[in-house]
DNA sequence: CTGAAAGCGCTAACAG
DNA sequence: CTGTTAGCGCTTTCAG
C-alpha cells in the first residue's frame, strides 16, 4: 500500500464523483476545457469541487499525460545582475502563463547536456536556456519528445534551435557610430569571454562598422568572464594604448572598468576617455556611473521566450529584437 | 489508455525486471538505499539499469510517496541584489543536497498564503521563504503534513516556526559603537519598510545601543522599500538635520543615499558625513562606493537553511548567525 | 454526453 | 531476501 495514512487526506476526483453520483471520468473531463460534459453537469461539478476543496492532483495528471506545467530555466549563476533581472521577469511571465519555474543552475564551465536527463524525469514541458550552453543534439532530442527548447540571449550555429536574443551586432554597430560621430579615433574593445555568442556578435558588429567608417580599432583586450573584476583588470591594459574611448562587451565589465579608470588611473570620464557598455542593467543608471549603454529590451525578450516555451514559436525560430542606445554621461558630447 | 505512444518509450522498472528475470519490486528496492536486496542482485540490477538506460521515474515515485525531491524557494523579487545572491547560493546548495529548486515568486505586497495551496499539489518537500510573509497558521499546516518550512532572513512572532537569519540587532549595535567611537554625534537612521523584521531588529539594535552610549538619534527617516531610489530620496531628508553620520537599513538604500549625497548635495564621504549600510552586497565593495557595512554570512545562512529544509532542524528552531562589521572608506577614521 | 475499465511507473505491505 | 498484490489519482480509449 502506498501513501501515508497519517497525513490529512486530500479530496480526490473519486470522492467528488461519489458525492455527486457521477463517474470519476466525468470529473476528469469537467476539468478538461475541451472535455465533453453537459454544461449543467460541468457547473455542478466545479461548484462542488470548490465546496469540497477538490483540486486535480498535478502529479497524478503528470504521470499519465507526461506533462507537468513546469518550465526549467537553465542558468549559469546570478553573478551578472542582468541575469538576476531576466530570471525575475521570466519567473513572473511564466507564472502568468500558468507555468511553474524550476531553477536549474549549471555550475560555470560545466556543460548542461549531462545533467539534462535528470530533468527529463520531471516531465518538464520546456527548457529556457539562459546562460549556459546546450548542444543542438540534445536540443533536438528534447524537441522530438515534444518538449520545447528556447535559447535566451545566445545562439547556436544550427539555426533550427529556437532562440531569442538582442540584436547584438546591430547594437554594437550603433556604438561604433556614436563614438566615431563624437570624434573618437583611438578606440579599444574590451571583449567578453570568447566562447559566448554575445561577445562574438558584439565584437563582429563593432569591428565591421568601424571598418566601414574607416576607423580601425586601436586595441582589443580579452577577459575571462563577464565580471566586475575582469573589467577592472582589463581597464589598465586598455589604457596602455592611450585610447579616447573604450567599448566594454557588457555593463558589468564597463562598471569595473570605470572604477579602475577613475579611482586608480586618474582618468576622467568622459573628458579623457569615453566609456560604453551593453545591457543597461540597473547599476548603469546609477549617478556614480551614468553609463552610456545599449539597452536590451528584457521585457520583450522574456515575452517572446515564454511564448516560444509555452506555445511554440511561429515562423522563423531565431528571433532577434533591436537594442536601444541609451545616452548618458560617460560619452563626451563631441 | 494514457500516454502518447508516438513518443520515444522510456525503459521502465518492469522492462528491466523482465530482462533480468526478477520481480519488478526488486528493481524498486534495488534503488532504495535501505531496500533489502542481495548485494549481488543489486549490483546486477544497477549495472543492467545503466546499460539499458533505466532511471526511476520520479513522477511515479512521487505519486506514491507524496514526496518530490523539490524545495520551493519563495521570494518577493530580485530587485535587491542581496536576494539574487541568496537565490543563487541556495539553488546551488539544494542541488548539492540532491534537491531541485522551484522558484516561487510572490508579487510584492501580495501574501503567500493564498498561493501556497497551488504548491501543495506538487508534493514540494519543503518551503524556504526568503522574501515574503507567511502566516504561522499556514506554516503549521505544512509542518503537520510533514513538509518543512524555513524562514530565511525574517522572523515571525511565533518562535516555533524555524528560521535562520543574521543577528540584525547585534550587527546594528556594532554600527552604533563604531560610529560613536569614531566621534560622530549627530546620527541619522534611514529605516527600511516598517513591516520587515530586518528593519525592526536593526532599528531596535541601533537605537538601544545608542541610548546606552548616551548618544540619542538626531533623526529617523522612513522609506517605502529597500531600493536604490528610496535611499536616494531619503538622503536629502537625512541631510536636513545636518548629520555627521547616516546608517542606512541596508546596502542598496545606502548606495542610493551615497549617490545623492555626493552627486547632488555636494557632501563628501566620509569627510562631511560617514555612511554605513547592511548586507555587504557585491556593489558595496566597488571602489566608487567603498561602503562600510555589516556582512551577512550568506553561505553559512544558506547552509543552515538548506539543512533545516532537508533534514529538519535540531534544537532551537530560531537560528541566528552573527554579522561581521566590514570596515571600508565610507566612515571617517575618527 | 456518459460510464466502465485499463493503464501511467513506482512503492510498500504482506506472505513466504 | 524475494515475489505478489494493491494501490497513488488522474487520463483516455471504448461502448453505449
Amino acid at each position: 500500500m502506498a501513501g501515508d495514512p497519517s497525513r490529512p487526506k486530500e479530496v480526490t476526483s473519486r470522492d467528488l464523483a461519489r458525492a455527486l453520483g457521477v463517474s470519476q471520468s466525468m470529473i476528469s473531463r469537467a476539468f478538461d476545457p475541451g472535455g465533453s460534459v453537459a454544461r449543467e453537469n460541468r457547473e455542478r461539478i466545479l461548484k462542488a469541487a470548490d465546496a469540497m476543496g477538490y483540486r486535480p492532483n498535478v502529479i497524478a495528471r503528470s504521470l499519465s499525460t507526461r506533462r507537468s506545467g513546469i518550465v526549467a530555466i537553465v542558468t549559469g549563476g546570478m553573478d551578472n545582475p542582468f541575469y538576476a533581472d531576466v530570471l525575475d521577469q521570466m519567473a513572473a511571465a511564466l507564472d502568468l502563463a500558468g507555468y511553474r519555474s524550476l531553477l536549474f543552475r549549471v555550475p560555470p564551465g560545466q556543460d548542461v547536456d549531462d545533467q539534462l536527463p535528470a530533468l527529463r524525469q520531471y516531465n518538464v514541458d520546456a527548457l529556457v536556456v539562459a546562460s549556459a550552453s546546450i548542444s543542438s543534439r540534445i536540443a533536438e532530442e528534447w524537441r522530438r519528445d515534444d518538449r520545447r527548447v528556447v535559447l535566451f540571449n545566445r545562439t547556436v550555429r544550427d539555426r533550427s534551435v529556437p532562440s531569442v536574443s538582442c540584436d547584438n551586432e546591430g547594437g554594437a554597430r550603433q556604438v561604433a557610430e556614436l563614438l566615431v560621430a563624437r570624434g573618437h579615433r583611438r578606440l579599444v574593445y574590451v571583449a567578453g569571454p570568447q566562447h559566448t555568442s554575445t561577445n562574438r556578435e558584439r565584437e563582429a558588429g563593432f569591428l565591421r562598422r568601424l571598418l566601414e567608417l574607416g576607423c580601425p580599432l586601436a586595441a582589443r583586450i580579452d577577459t575571462a568572464a563577464y565580471s566586475f573584476q575582469e573589467g577592472y583588470r582589463a581597464a589598465a591594459d586598455a589604457m596602455s594604448v592611450a585610447p579616447d574611448a573604450i567599448f566594454f562587451a557588457n555593463d558589468i565589465l564597463a562598471l569595473g572598468g570605470v572604477d579602475r579608470l577613475r579611482r586608480e588611473l586618474g582618468v576622467r570620464i568622459p573628458d579623457d576617455v569615453s566609456v560604453i557598455g551593453f545591457d543597461d542593467i540597473q547599476m548603469a543608471a546609477w549617478p556614480s556611473y551614468d553609463l552610456t549603454t545599449v539597452r536590451q529590451p528584457v521585457a520583450e525578450m522574456v515575452r517572446l521566450a515564454v511564448e516560444a516555451a509555452t506555445e511554440g514559436m511561429a515562423g522563423e525560430p531565431v528571433r532577434q529584437v533591436p537594442g536601444e542606445l541609451v545616452l548618458r554621461g560617460s560619452v563626451r558630447a563631441g
